[in-house]
DNA sequence: TTATTAATCCGAAACGTTTCGGATCGCTTT
DNA sequence: AAAGCGATCCGAAACGTTTCGGATTAATAA
């Protein structure tokens, strides 16, 4: 391994010049610079991370925490998370080091990571509006990007996507095309972003004069086929008015949505209309449904780069108030909504 | 943040000895032990990584590669696989670093992990037989441990499960119940596991007489459901003679077959016999399958273990010929295999 | 001429650990 | 009494960086 000190007795120059010339500093010659860049590709130079971070402080290390029961979705989604953050990371030069924990365990486990004091960083998804694990961090003075807004008011980069927008576009466009008996289908209630969409749910509703009917809003743990499956199918046989539309918090829940339709014999959009919130999973490719389904679409891996970018900015140093990003979802309409069959 | 020096201070015993106390030498007083533990507790002492890297070259941090196209097989094993790793590793107080790299830039990846030195190990999965990957970490004297056998003689350990043996098993027990015409539906034809499998196929059909016929087995790039669907009805109308049984590389395939042949009007067991290799996924219960799947079973979190204890034991510097473990499958017969209807 | 300044460079300390090579002391053996 | 030994302890160097506080030189300003 090629250190510094290598270089400095090749070129007869001190240690610390090379190393102010390797890191931009402006009181070197521009040409040693050069040589210094020269010398230092040509042996070969890496710079060595953990003697970097004993004086600086920093680790070159960031850290997500999942728990192991993979909380409100499934190993997919995870995977497609940690995967398009490991490369963001790359760019940066950081390595992304991944932590599982027992659910039960999850603040001991950061507590612990704190102490140690070994990471830069910490991406934390899937905010509650309370969130124990934001508050420890942001106590500590550790940088975290957080998604999905919490509702603590509290100094950390906030990346998410628009989901009371989202939201409302979908029921707009249920309701321009006659809908009036329209139910949502999502996830834990206590999450951020289902908060937002069902205030925005609620709030299009109100917008019509529609009453608000808690039996056509279905919330569950996790947002999988079977949660739409046995949700769609229970609140058509509930013996009340059917739904005439769902809208699904992710795809997947929709193709369950799709699988229990056909078993009660309905026709979409004939009969029920649906949209859904896309992820963008290559499993659920939401133009692959028969009909293609309606979506508001934002692909989980374009948040991975705002998510990283945002975190690195603040390890950096820079002001909070400036780190937040709202990403907006694309609207497409395909044919999984008609106009209502009266 | 504490260090050693403040248990030094605090005490007044020389870091050395508080150093030397804490990483379990001989040459200190078993009472001065004592109170240097308590010492370290109550100040909440935890050793900082990066100094401890900086003299001894460990880093406590280990690594494993991930193409981006991910590969042989889905999401959730890699996932599964994952955060198998994670766990384990933690308990060695090792941090596990995910990189996710393009696929056509693996090796690159690894060169440069190499270079920058500051991952005490790898894991690889899937070896092939000449394994690029296994061939530069050996090479350059950096510490791995293999999922699957690799053809190269090569200094490290190993893990896997019994391949060959758990083939022959599903084989034998088909062969058993009056079955002559077999399918294989498995993986990419070059994977080690695969190489395994298909020498007990071949070898258990020969020790029964029955020649092999290159229509019944089917290898493809990723094992999933469609591969199985799509192979398993292809086999069915080729027009020739219809296998009367299917050995699968996994679950998801045997989930395949099972679509192919309810569309296909054949029953399993009684026109068509299935057993599959079964990795335990949650998503994937072969006893939830109906009829029930006919499985020999390793459950893939069981490999987390074994490998990272393998790792860990290398990279504290055992001889490496110790260090290889294959794990046994289990066979359980459940309702896709009944003997043959004549 | 002298003082000031800008442009370059560098020595040495510091980060927190491990470890080499003794030092000290009391006890046992000759 | 001297030598040897085992049990404990410790000083100082080393790992590879970064950075503080100057030092040197040459050009510019007074």
């Amino acid at each position: 391994m090629t250190t510094l000190k290598d270089i400095s007795r090749k070129l007869s120059i001190s240690v610390t010049t090379v190393s102010r010339a390797l890191n931009g500093y402006s009181d070197v010659n521009e040409e040693t610079r050069k040589r210094i860049h020269q010398a230092a590709v040509e042996l070969n130079y890496r710079p060595n991370q953990f003697a970097r971070k004993l004086v600086t402080g920093r680790s070159g290390l960031a850290a997500m925490v999942l728990p192991d029961d993979f909380g409100i979705t499934t190993r997919e989604i995870w995977f497609e998370i940690l995967a398009g953050l490991s490369v963001e990371f790359a760019k940066h030069d950081i390595d992304f080091v991944l932590k599982v924990s027992p659910t039960d365990q999850i603040i001991n486990t950061y507590q612990r990571l704190i102490e140690r004091n070994a990471m830069d960083g910490f991406v934390v998804i899937a905010a509650l509006p309370k969130d124990e694990r934001v508050s420890l961090l942001a106590r500590n003075d550790v940088p975290l990007v957080l998604h999905g807004r919490s509702e603590q008011v509290v100094e950390c980069p906030v990346f998410d996507i628009n989901n009371y927008e989202l939201m409302l576009q979908s029921m707009q466009h249920l309701l321009e095309i006659g809908h009036k008996r329209i139910a949502f289908i999502g996830g834990p209630a206590n999450h951020g972003f289902m908060i937002d969409r069902t205030r925005a749910y609620r709030s299009a509703l109100a917008s019509e004069g529609i009453p608000f009917n808690p039996d056509y809003i279905a919330c569950g743990e996790r947002m999988t086929e079977e949660l739409g499956m046995v949700n769609s199918i229970r609140m058509c046989r509930s013996g009340g008015e059917e739904p005439t539309a769902f809208v699904c918090a992710n795809t997947m829940i929709a193709k369950g949505i799709y699988s229990a339709m056909q078993i009660l014999g309905r026709n979409i959009p004939e009969d029920v209309a649906v949209v859904a919130h896309d992820d963008a999973l290559p499993e659920y490719r939401a133009v692959d449904f028969r009909p293609a389904l309606t979506v508001t679409r934002a692909p989980l891996r374009d948040s991975s780069r705002p998510l990283v970018d945002l975190l690195v900015r603040r390890i950096r140093g820079e002001a909070v108030e400036s780190l937040t990003e709202i990403q907006k979802a694309e609207f497409i309409v395909r044919n999984s909504t008609n106009a209502l069959n009266q």
